[in-house]
DNA sequence: ACTTAAATTGACCACCCGGTCATTATTGAA
DNA sequence: TTCAATAATGACCGGGTGGTCAATTTAAGT
């Protein structure tokens, strides 16, 4: 028993996730030093002492959030690499597309989350986890060029490493777009299907 | 005379960048919420009362300092894009590339508060700003597009809104990169030249 | 019902924040 | 040299922070 979070795990489910719920909250709307943990204990409805006898650091709370949000999302991943294992490359690249548009919409407050801990953010162990972030996606996208490139759909003197990047970057940004249209309300402006296209056409057959 | 720092501009030069340095870094250092204007004032040498007398509020002080940033991001874009006007679309964006490099090298700060600013960040007027940088970034890049597309160096039937979104979205994130990379003391392991290649084979033949 | 162990509470701590303003120091004209 | 106008100062204010801990409530065993 090395977890800090011992106590918080034997709780009855019910607390456990209103403590969960405020946290996420709280995370998504401020960023790490911003938020507060007066405001979680406000909203999850009980003490102060109690939230710091479950979690010891207010970093140690935004870990167990921080690692509750990656697992979601692996979650995603995974199952829609699976899926699109022995689809052509531009049509597994648009379930990719697909999937962040749905996790987005489904969990818009991990979404931010993620969004302030890479783009911004003095989370604690931001590096490292950041690192471990890249190395995940890395991982992904670095399996989807390879059976593309094995299939002859990619160029095969292709440097992986420049195009997983060149992946990672369109697909993150077009996400966070599509995330902060979602939190303004503007939405409805964004043409997914024209999108998708677009992403996949360019990544197939560039500009020119 | 409706500006809030006027007294602040009649102010020995001296002192007004002692001030506007100290700014920065705080600026750059913390994101807006987070930074401290008793930090400023102490290492700028000057007492709270003064700070105060310049700049009415934390937030007028940020938007100084910000006015300042965009100034100096927008004449090293007008330099790039006028020098290269007459070059190919490859070029034109190596060169960009570069000169986003070298601008990163010579004010990693400024560049610092740039990324805070875009990428997350609970600036005043935040919407705006952005709103701003975006629609000068797609008239930038917007340009370039255009003049490559009359030329033939890009597709004709191209959507236009599409690729500067690619072209931004690329540039900006192997920027923010080369900038992290270099805060770390990685940036050796950056491979310059490859990357600016790389960048500009994909914008022009796409990855098969 | 009584006792004891465990869980919960919120007043309290030291510290920091942005912002104010009476007091003091500096300046320049007469 | 005097005196009024202007500039600079820092103690002070109300409020918020993460974190603590003695006191209280709750639960369990007998």
């Amino acid at each position: 028993m090395i977890s800090t979070t011992n106590q918080f795990e034997q709780l009855p489910a019910e607390k456990q996730s209103r403590i969960v719920d405020a946290s996420i909250s709280e995370f998504a709307e401020k960023d790490y030093e911003t938020a507060s943990m007066n405001k979680v204990v406000n909203q999850a409805g009980i003490s102060k002492g109690s939230l710091f006898n479950y979690f010891k650091t207010k970093s140690s709370l935004y870990f167990h959030i921080y690692q509750l949000a990656i697992r979601e999302v692996k979650a995603y991943l995974r199952k829609v690499r699976d899926e699109t294992a022995s689809l052509s490359f531009d049509v597994r690249l648009s379930k990719i597309v697909d999937s962040g548009v749905q996790f987005i919409t489904e969990h818009p407050r991990l979404a931010q989350i993620y969004f302030r801990l890479v783009y911004s953010g003095d989370s604690p162990n931001r590096e490292k986890i950041v690192n471990e972030l890249q190395s995940m996606s890395e991982d992904y996208l670095g399996n989807i060029v390879q059976d593309a490139m094995d299939r002859g759909e990619l160029n095969q003197s292709l440097d992986k490493g420049q195009a997983v990047f060149f992946l990672d970057a369109v697909l993150n940004r077009f996400l966070k777009d599509y995330h902060e249209a979602l939190e303004t309300g503007n939405k409805d402006q964004f043409d997914r299907e024209k999108w998708v296209k677009g992403i996949t056409t360019f990544f197939t057959k560039g500009l020119s």
